[in-house]
DNA sequence: ACAGATATTAGAATCTGTTCTAGTTTGCGA
DNA sequence: TCGCAAACTAGAACAGATTCTAATATCTGT
């Protein structure tokens, strides 16, 4: 109650502390990327970004909380492609799909990252913004730029529902369960009705 | 390569091994449902089911398994009360957002429980039957006792999105996101587009 | 520039999942 | 019934996340 850490992913007090979060999350991501959650040791992140495991436990109190904040950055990644190249298509389902296939592709890229990331945000206890953010996505290219403010509740619940679908759709990607090709069809199917009119 | 362990939810040699692996089961049940994972601890299940660590691990090769083993047992108990009370509803949808909703009670009955349950089973490894009973379930409540083989691959497409949103709906709650009545609007949202004309 | 508050550090300590070891018990075919 | 293989047990050992401690460094306001 009476200190004030340098919270996980918001306000920073100087220059060298928002280089030492960047440093961190760095670390993080260059190491889950190779070997996934499991390489990406607390001991090893604070080693690589050349900082005390308490200063890592400082500024992320979990690793969950440190996964969130390497997710953050790759949904960054996600919304500046798709304002660079903004999806073409005529319907709003097929604009959806679009987006989502992108950000299915960006993901496949690298497995272990994706994996690592995609289980951990599920798990996470967090206020993770992820869902929220997607849905804000989908909702932005299927509906007139609309946003999540903007929207009604019937089409927050749609465009919503539709990213749970994706999600579930990538976790089984990832085990193994899924091919593109068979996401790709389901998100189209589930666009498709979801996103009929909308 | 060798040894022939009691393999996690398969056949088992013995009548003692049986009751061993149910104690085991029960235990771990019990304490989930009390503090969630966090209390279901190894070594505590394994003091309360009145086994060695070493053979706990020995018919659950991992914590996960165990909790995938407890979830097999509240499906059973859904599916039976499935049967007892089939939803009498008039369209699919409404029989589907019956059945989900029932268990979405049933889960809400034991938070800590359904959270244990729901995130290991989302993390799992594993290749859990979990979705698939879910969606064979939905399939065969809306669309006349269908079969999840008999079903053409829309049929289970659609079934399966429907299922992913609940899950993810779920998940929300448990983060208290969501309350009962958001998750039903949801359901009945999702549920009257995806199940149209089933 | 000084004082007190805050941040950082190295490293030990703790906690819980998982593995390993050595010895004992049980089930079962010959 | 005998003897072996598989199962079980108690407990130590190991691993990685998280917490704690004591000392040092950096900031901030005055």
């Amino acid at each position: 109650m009476e200190s004030h850490p340098p919270a996980g992913g918001h306000s920073v007090r100087t220059r060298s502390q928002h280089q030492r979060r960047k440093r961190i999350v760095q670390a993080a991501a260059a190491l889950a990327s190779r070997g996934g959650v499991e390489a990406m040791q607390m001991r090893t992140v604070a080693e690589r970004a050349g900082v005390a495991l308490g200063t890592l436990y400082r500024y992320f109190p979990s690793k969950m909380d440190l996964v969130v904040a390497v997710v953050g950055e790759e949904i960054d990644l996600l919304e500046s492609s798709i304002e660079r190249r903004p999806p073409g298509a005529s319907t709003p389902a097929s604009r959806a799909v679009d987006v989502l296939m992108r950000a299915t592709r960006g993901l496949m890229r690298e497995p272990e990252l994706a994996d690592a990331l995609i289980r951990s945000l599920i798990m996470a206890e967090v206020q993770t913004p992820f869902g929220d953010r997607m849905t804000g996505l989908l909702l932005r290219v299927s509906a007139e730029g609309l946003t999540l403010e903007q929207a009604s509740e019937e089409q927050r619940d749609l465009a919503g529902s539709l990213a749970s679908v994706w999600v579930q759709e990538l976790l089984e990607m990832l085990r193994g369960r899924r091919t593109y090709d068979q996401i790709q069809r389901r998100i189209e199917t589930a666009a498709a009705r979801l996103l009929a009119g909308i």
